[in-house]
DNA sequence: TGTGAAACGTTATATTATTACGTTTTGCAG
DNA sequence: CTGCAAAACGTAATAATATAACGTTTCACA
């Protein structure tokens, strides 16, 4: 394969990182990206926000809507989706289509196409910025006369950890 | 762009093919393979796929169901997501995830991975099987440690007739 | 021709997402 | 500070997509 070293930021983030510090640093980059644009990272949304970085595993919009009625909040469907709408505009999330849930985004500050790597056994998703993958997809694209707009990538089968346990576990944090 | 000549199977058919021998090769493709497999393409399967086929821009469950309604056909929701099971099993068509939406494939015979250019302008879904993009894929699979086992790809765009004209057509046939 | 499995019909319900409209909050001009 | 306009949020209803559970029909084949 390819040298580990030349891969700075592993797409996996391992069982055994510490995720509290994981999702401060998601709500302490998107608290600063808010003000430099001057959007407003409301109450509602930082709270979504942090209940989408709960886990790597992509979280769906009923799920985060119960949390929030735990969290005792009235809420409805349209404040989930208003505020998932919000994060996604800021691209502070991605939207998985292929289960219909939501994941956190590793680096809002460059806009970047999205391509993830889905574990089927622990529900992890994990983000790539592969340029190999980009220039790819340009070429065939290009080739066909296609003018591209946005790519969305989603690929699936068993992260590094699920190959060797029986991988379970589905918590993805 | 590019040399037309070049490009033995051009992703899009251009808006002024003839759909009745497109549609009419994919079923008669369907019930060769489905009988030399001893898969039963039945009548309310072969209509499915038919309607499916109807245009190149991927169609809904329930407008599929809609349509055998006015067949005079009695269906609910599972008559028809269990033809679409059945065709997906066989490979007959293709889910477009970020659409909801369903697919005729346009190589039933060789198994492939799913890579779809899909207009905004008509919304046809003009299917690839690019080399180069499996390969990026793999690579960038294999260098997360990832065992890839299936791939999707959905690039939204432009096609070549929605770049000329403003592309509101939208039948995608 | 009987029989078991597959296909299909039917009812009900789950899951995901949006429309429409009223109320509250907030930034800010005056 | 006050009040206004826009943004954010609450609320009710409903749309769109998908599946579960169970009974009936059809079909290949013994």
């Amino acid at each position: 394969m390819t040298d580990p070293a030349a891969t700075p930021q592993l797409p996996f983030a391992g069982a055994d990182h510490d995720h509290g510090r994981c999702v401060a640093a998601a709500l302490d980059a998107a608290a600063r990206l808010c003000g430099r644009r001057g959007a407003r990272l409301t109450v509602l949304r930082r709270r979504v926000l942090e209940l989408v970085w709960r886990s790597h595993a992509p979280t769906g919009a009923y799920a985060i809507l119960e949390t929030l009625h735990r969290d005792g909040r009235r809420a409805a469907p349209p404040t989930v989706y208003r505020a998932l709408d919000f994060l996604l505009g800021q691209g502070l999330i991605h939207r998985i289509d292929s289960l219909n849930a939501f994941v956190g985004c590793r680096d809002p500050d460059t806009p970047h196409a999205g391509q993830f790597l889905i574990c089927n056994g622990c529900g992890t998703a994990a983000e790539l910025d592969d340029r190999r993958i980009g220039a790819a997809l340009s070429e065939s694209a290009s080739d066909a006369g296609f003018r591209l707009e946005r790519q969305t990538v989603e690929l699936r089968g068993l992260c590094p950890s699920c190959q060797e346990g029986p991988g379970d576990a589905r918590d993805g944090a």
